[in-house]
Formats: structure tokens, C-alpha cells, sequence
DNA sequence: GCCGTTTTCGGCCCGACTGTTTTCAGTCG
């Protein structure tokens, strides 16, 4: 059986075009939606569905995947493409997908426009536009034609979602303009910023208010909105720079628990949930929990709490709200370990200004005890990463006295381990000697160059500095900057069973560009039992605040402060050290 | 196309807003 070494992301985006091109050639919502839904479920797998295959796993017990999408997977893998999407490409203009993305056109929109007009793609769709054709189709009018053209521009910036730090920033903002109204009772802001996805696609604001009018004047004030999409009487859309959008929702006191639990989403959480409210005699919608058979009556509504009480479910984190695993029979004792940002005791990854940090030693132990560490790992680069002055054998040893003398100072209050990130090099050895790295106390290693190299490569120089004698951890082990630049093309299988193997950490890496392993990576490192660690990569004392994020990025794998091992108290720490270390 | 402690057939989450309509389809989240 010939195997084609398609990535998990290319056949969702397979799955993608297919439901796109079957909504526009008009097929069964629920067909379309089941093409949908199995794309998610593969872009959320931890290993590749093309090794799935290869090992005999059957891909229809995945939840989603049924014996069509499983076999049709399979074709994939085997042949490296899908007949009935070949076949449907031919039927369907591929161009039309893109309209789609406009906001307000859909699937009936763009084939109307299409069959009435011989629209083809966003080109032609701007030139029926300027004609005035677009008006006249029955169904469109003045006033479609004109948001269709200025959307149109909008579509190639709409496409940028904000890093989690800008929304963090933003959401400030926000707030700090909402103090001013006296009209607000309660505030949040829910969707994928509430579940802290790495990038946020848009904001949504919900507030009570006896006032909704008075709240959305106040919103409108909003410095930087560009454009107010939508307004009515309980619903407000604006349109921020960069195409950015905001949505308000203004909700009764008694409905915020089932209003914001409806808006936090993910959307596939809350289909899960109102399915299974419907199983329980329930309806479950943004006012309410409500009797089935009584829509009059009300359950629940007050708090999200309530609101999961009534359907027998625990009060779900939303970093957990993405019909993952959330609704499986251990979810219970899985949230309630949830690991939390007070559980960090150390932070194990950070630079100062002897290479490309912009803080000295001493202000990095400063910060670090300001915000509430017992211990860090000092660990700058090494020589071959010479733009950012990496340090040699003689310099990283000069170094280390310099830590030898200032824990002395410290007195035990507060520990700084003497470490390296050691960079693994193209050719596959590390960057140090072996003679040097048995002196420090704490080695990451990480890849800098070469990160174009093919998989096998890639993959065998991470497995052979976990197997590094010295080695006690894999920093940024994808090399991803998000919406920057791609990972490297690595097996993860191979690193986590690596990590597995020689009991090695691997880094959850908390600086927002990077995010890496991300969510769906490290649950899966967690469940084969590799233990994982959150570090800043402080560059700077201002840095150790991004810890949140990292801590994000665990608590939505599920992964409890046991699975992390910077969680460990010094004493604690210490002792694993003594395990695994090689001093000789 | 998926799914199943009443089901292998017949369901599939639910409501707000807009633009185009005279009661609703399409889109969105």
C-alpha cells in the first residue's frame, strides 16, 4: 500500500472544499455540515490520520468521522487525492468560494449570482457590481450590491485574526471605555477570547444593562470603530481597523448565565450541549434552560454554573469548551486538577543581556521574585547562534560563577539554576561540549537553523538531543511563529515517544508568537506521560507576565499542574534534577 | 453524512438582524 504523507491539515482542508462546493451546488445542510464537522475532527487529531491507516486504526470511531469520511480518508492517503472532489471542482467554480468569505454572501447568494450572472470569482463579482447588474437580480438590491463592493476589500484583510496578547490589549481598551457608563451592570467578554484560543477572529461583549440603549451609545464612542455593521435592539456589530470585528449583546440579569455561556462557544461545545439538553426533556438557548414540553418555564439561566447543573455536567472551563473531551466520563476529576497560573513555582527558559536578552542577570532574579517564583533557569543562547551573541564554553562558564555568587547572596530565599539553551546543530550534534554541559544544572535544547530540512532529518536531530545524556528538555520544539511562519515538518509521534523513552520534558512555550507544543500537541505528549514545561523565554523582565499564556495553552489540553513539571516546588524540583541529571 | 440505554430511519441547535419583502429567506455566530 502505497502512503502519502498527507498532514492532517491538508485533508481537513480537503473535507473544507468539499463542504463548501456541495453548499454551493445546493446538497443537504446536514450533508454539508457532516463534511464540516469531520474536517474539525481531523484538524484536532494529535498523530497523522496517514500513520492512523498505516497501523490499521479504524478512522470511523472517531467521533465525526463515519464509514464514508473514513473511507474517503482513506483514498486520500492511498492515492493522494478524491475523485468527487475532482468531480465537483469541474461542476463548481472553485472562485466561488472565495465569495463566500464576503460577509453577507453565502452559499444560495453566490450561486444565484453565479447562474444569474456568470459571476466566477471576485473579479467578475466586482464588475457585475460596477455595473449595477448585481441590484437587479431578484432577491439582491441597491443597498447588496453596495456592501458587497466595499466588503469585497475587506475580504483579504478579514482573514488576519489577532494574536492573543493584541486581543488582551484590546479587550483593555475596551473596558477601560465601558468604566465610563454608569448604564452597564455586568460586562464580559466571551468567544474565543474568553476560551483563550491563540488568535482571536473577533470580540464578543456581553453586558446587562437596564439601559441598552445608553450601553450601545457609549459603544459607538468606541475610538476606533470604522464602520457600525449591524445595530439593533439587543445586538450591536461594529467594525474595528484591520477589518476587526466586535460584537455586543445586551441580556436580562436572569438570562447572563445561559447568555454567556451560549456566546463563549465554541460553537460545536454548544451544538454538544443543546443536543444533549434535548435528550433531558430541555431547550437550551441564549435566554435560558427551559422545559421542553413548557417553553414558559424556566430552569435555568442566572448562572453558567446553573445552567451546566441542570444538564448533569460540571461548570466546564471555557479553555475547555471545544467539544473535545470536556463531556467524557473522567471530565469531572479533569477539571477539578486543572492546572492554574498560581501552580507555577519556576520558570525554566529566559535570556539576559549576555546574549540577547535586555535585562542583566541580577534584574531578572529581581523581576522573577517580584512576580512570585522560587526559582529560574538562567539559559541563553549558545555560540552557533551567533546573531544573538551565543556564548561559548569559556563565556557560559564565567557566566555560572557569576549565578554561584549571587545564590550565595540569595541565601536560599530564591534559587537560580545554571542553564543553557543549547542549539541542536544542522548536522545533528549540540552546539556545546559534553564536558560543559555536565556542568550546568538545567540543558534545553533547541533548533535555530536548518529548520527547512526534511522531516526525517528535522525529527532525527530533536530525537537524538532528547537522547542526549545531558539534555533535560525540548524548547519551542515546532519553531512556529504564529501567522509568521510555518513549523518545521517534524514527526511529534516520534518526539513525544522520545521524550516518552529517555524521560525528557518538552516546553510549552508561553511568548504569544510561538504558543508551541500548542493545545492539541501537548495533551497528546501528556496522555503517553511525557512530562511538560511552561517557560516564558523571558527576554526581558517584563516578559514574565506572558506565563498566563503558556498556562492557557495547558489548561486547554486538559493538563493538570501533576503533567507540568515547573508546577514542583524548589525542594521538589531539585530532587527530580538529582534524578535526572548526568553528572559524570 | 453522522448517529443511536426508546431509534439502522429520521432526526440533525437556535435566535437576531438585514434586505428584500408584504411574510420571509439568507446569513451569521
Amino acid at each position: 500500500m502505497n502512503i502519502h504523507k498527507i498532514t492532517n491539515e491538508a485533508l481537513a482542508a480537503i473535507f473544507e472544499e468539499m463542504a463548501d462546493l456541495l453548499e454551493l451546488s445546493g446538497e443537504n445542510t446536514f450533508r454539508v455540515r457532516a463534511y464540516r464537522n469531520g474536517a474539525m475532527a481531523i484538524a484536532s487529531l494529535a498523530s497523522p490520520v496517514a500513520d492512523m491507516i498505516a497501523s490499521g486504526v479504524d478512522l470511523s470511531d472517531i467521533e465525526g468521522i463515519g464509514s464514508t469520511l473514513a473511507e474517503k480518508s482513506k483514498v486520500i492517503v492511498e492515492t493522494g487525492h478524491l475523485p468527487q472532489l475532482e468531480k465537483l471542482r469541474q461542476e463548481v467554480p472553485r472562485g466561488l468560494r472565495d465569495l463566500m468569505r464576503i460577509p453577507g454572501l453565502g452559499a444560495k447568494k453566490a450561486m444565484k449570482l453565479h447562474q444569474e450572472l456568470g459571476v466566477l470569482d471576485l473579479a467578475s463579482l466586482r464588475d457585475a457590481c460596477q455595473r449595477g447588474a448585481v441590484a437587479a437580480i431578484k432577491g439582491f438590491g441597491e443597498k447588496t450590491q453596495q456592501s458587497i463592493l466595499q466588503n469585497m476589500d475587506i475580504v483579504e484583510k478579514a482573514s488576519k485574526r489577532l494574536a492573543i496578547d493584541v486581543a488582551d490589549a484590546l479587550v483593555t481598551r475596551l473596558r477601560a471605555h465601558f468604566q465610563e457608563c454608569p448604564a452597564i451592570n455586568q460586562i464580559e467578554f466571551a468567544g474565543s477570547y474568553r476560551r483563550c484560543k491563540e488568535t482571536v477572529g473577533d470580540l464578543d461583549i456581553l453586558v446587562t444593562s437596564d439601559s441598552p440603549t445608553a450601553v450601545m451609545d457609549r459603544f459607538a464612542e468606541f475610538p476606533a470603530i470604522q464602520e457600525i455593521l449591524a445595530r439593533g435592539e439587543t445586538k450591536m456589530s461594529v467594525r474595528i481597523s484591520d477589518a476587526f470585528q466586535i460584537d455586543m449583546r445586551v441580556v436580562e440579569p436572569d438570562a447572563w448565565g445561559a447568555a454567556l455561556q451560549y456566546f463563549t462557544g465554541s460553537k460545536e461545545h454548544n451544538v454538544h450541549v443543546r443536543s444533549l439538553a434535548k435528550s433531558k426533556g430541555l431547550k437550551v438557548n441564549e435566554y435560558g434552560v427551559f422545559d421542553a414540553n413548557d417553553e414558559s418555564r424556566l430552569v435555568a439561566g442566572k448562572t453558567e454554573q446553573e445552567v451546566y447543573q441542570v444538564l448533569g455536567l460540571p461548570w466546564i472551563p471555557p479553555e475547555l469548551r471545544e467539544n473535545r473531551r470536556e463531556f467524557a466520563s473522567d471530565a469531572a476529576s479533569r477539571i477539578a486538577h486543572l492546572i492554574r497560573w498560581e501552580d507555577i513555582q519556576g520558570d525554566l527558559h529566559m535570556h539576559t543581556t549576555a546574549t540577547d536578552g535586555e535585562n542583566t542577570l541580577e534584574e531578572m532574579v529581581q523581576a522573577a521574585k517580584d512576580s512570585g517564583l522560587q526559582y529560574i533557569a538562567i539559559t541563553d543562547h549558545s555560540k552557533r547562534v551567533s546573531v544573538a551573541r551565543g556564548l561559548d564554553e569559556a563565556k557560559l562558564i564565567e557566566q555560572w560563577r557569576a549565578i554561584d555568587a549571587l545564590n550565595q547572596k540569595l541565601a536560599g530565599a530564591f534559587h537560580v539554576f545554571k542553564g543553557i539553551e543549547c542549539d541542536i546543530l544542522e548536522e545533528g550534534p549540540l552546539d556545546l561540549s559534553d564536558d560543559c554541559l555536565r556542568q550546568a544544572d538545567w540543558v534545553t535544547a533547541s533548533i535555530h537553523f536548518g529548520q527547512k530540512q526534511s522531516r526525517d532529518q528535522i525529527t532525527d536531530r530533536i530525537v537524538r538531543a532528547i537522547a542526549h545524556p545531558c539534555v533535560h528538555s525540548i524548547s519551542h520544539p515546532t519553531g512556529r511563529l504564529i501567522s509568521r511562519r510555518n513549523p518545521y515538518d517534524v514527526d511529534m509521534t516520534a518526539v513525544v515517544q522520545a521524550a516518552k523513552e529517555y524521560k525528557k520534558c518538552l516546553e510549552i512555550n508561553a511568548n504569544p508568537e510561538r504558543l508551541d507544543l500548542n493545545d492539541i500537541m501537548a495533551a497528546n505528549a501528556a496522555d503517553a506521560g511525557v512530562l511538560l514545561v511552561i517557560n516564558t523565554d523571558a527576554h526581558s523582565v517584563s516578559h514574565f507576565a506572558l506565563m498566563k499564556y503558556g498556562v492557557q495553552v495547558a489548561r486547554r489540553a486538559g493538563l493538570s499542574k501533576d503533567q507540568v513539571l515547573n508546577t514542583r516546588s524548589l525542594s521538589a524540583f531539585r530532587e527530580w534534577l538529582a534524578q535526572h541529571t548526568v553528572r559524570s
